[in-house]
DNA sequence: TCGCAAGCTTGACATTTATCAATCACTTCG
DNA sequence: CGAAGTGATTGATAAATGTCAAGCTTGCGA
């Protein structure tokens, strides 16, 4: 892999605290890819030979079971994924799909066991990226048990708002069919849960969204930071 | 600590690879405590002090939003709990209940990161813990996203029946109420989910489940190792 | 033994969500 | 420009799930 494209690696929680020639071996085992949008890089159920790192463009993560389809989430820029699994050498749970043109870093899995028994720092990055990405998994399991799919549409909008800014108005990052998927709906149901939200301060037009009282938002949606706060 | 309770906490995977010294450490600063049934010795939000690890009894994980309550898991002798928020030094996510009279042992968290930091096997043994419950907790929002709450009863009745020896009747483990919870459905739902089944092989009386026709439940049930199998 | 409490079940009904079909809006491309 | 395709919306309907109230078991203690 070209050394131009090592300082953005560095930036990552992942590597920071990695020792310097640790690092670079790592990366010098490393493969770089461009994907064209909509291609299937990952299907679930086969070995995990490498772990992923997002460098542009966008992937989702999603999961099939009996013919039905769920989106489970996407990666943007600049981030890891599938790191279980390439940990614990374990098939993958999940399927990956450009949805963008995106570039790609494949570090074997095999050179990721090794640097983690070399070196320390890497080892408490992996622990700590691991402990987060555990958590954000179990409050999207409160979220699907606990909350209506209205109300979780609420307080995904409110999250959206919260990751741009806080600004009023905001676009959907995503197809309105995949948050439907995203968010555990029909693509009919979602356009029908917008519109009940008008009633809670919430205009749509195509792709953006405005939220014109913020407080009646709040209201319906009681958003917790033990579901919602990716901060903690 | 009593000196007799080590063997058993050094069986976990967590401490099996721990040098001795280190062990004896960490086992110095820890307490054991025994609570009645039914007692709430975990709230969540709270800052997660101590990691847990039940010797004898039964917990349950649950979680709150909005008045709605829904049983996230439950544990059982021999394991931790809540390592994520341990290792993070972050809030809890989740409540934490005694089913029955348990043992419990308290590991100052601070001492969990100290050992961490002093010794490489349990490093890899909580990367090793953590990514499998990362993946169980993604098993659990596939199935969640992508069952109906008959496909996640027919599908826990197989899992269960595996735990139990694959014998043709079993015992339910928890309370049917409990069980609700946990599948993410209400107990008159399950109630008559029960009923439904038994056109697909299966027989209740009370707590006792007999499947009668293992070949059309497993056909109904579809399960997968995708989402079912824990050993991987 | 009786009676009560807790959990479970059942029935009637309401709400939520999905499905199917049709239409609309917008983009792409010949 | 106009046709075709894709995604979004809408309406009608069905299925899944929840709610409420009542009755049913069962086990325990007075």
């Amino acid at each position: 892999m070209p050394d131009s494209y090592y300082p953005e690696i560095r930036r990552l929680d992942l590597f920071a605290e990695m020792a310097e020639d640790q690092f670079a071996k790592l990366m010098r085992g490393s493969y770089i890819q461009n994907f064209p949008p909509q291609i299937d890089m990952i299907t679930e159920g086969d070995p995990s030979d490498f772990l992923h790192i997002l460098l542009s463009g966008s992937v989702e993560l999603s999961s099939k079971w009996n013919n039905r389809e769920t989106m489970m989430t996407t990666v943007r820029p600049v981030s890891t994924f599938i790191l279980a699994a390439s940990i614990n050498d374990a098939p993958y749970l999940m399927s990956a799909r450009t949805l963008e043109k995106s570039r790609i870093v494949l570090i074997p899995s095999r050179d990721i066991r090794a640097a983690f028994a070399a070196d320390h720092g890497f080892a408490r990055a992996i622990v700590t990226e691991l402990a987060k990405r555990f958590r954000a998994s179990v409050r999207c399991q409160k979220e699907l048990k606990l909350r209506t799919s209205l109300e979780r549409l609420a307080n995904y909008l409110l999250r959206q708002q919260a990751r741009q800014d806080g600004a009023q108005e905001f676009e959907l990052q995503l197809e309105k069919r995949k948050l439907a998927s995203f968010l555990g709906m029909t693509p009919e149901n979602l356009s029908r849960a917008f519109k009940r939200l008008r009633a809670h301060g919430v205009t749509v037009n195509g792709s953006r969204i405005a939220i014109t009282d913020q407080a009646a938002l709040v209201d319906f949606a009681k958003p917790s930071p033990l579901i919602d706060d990716i901060s903690i």
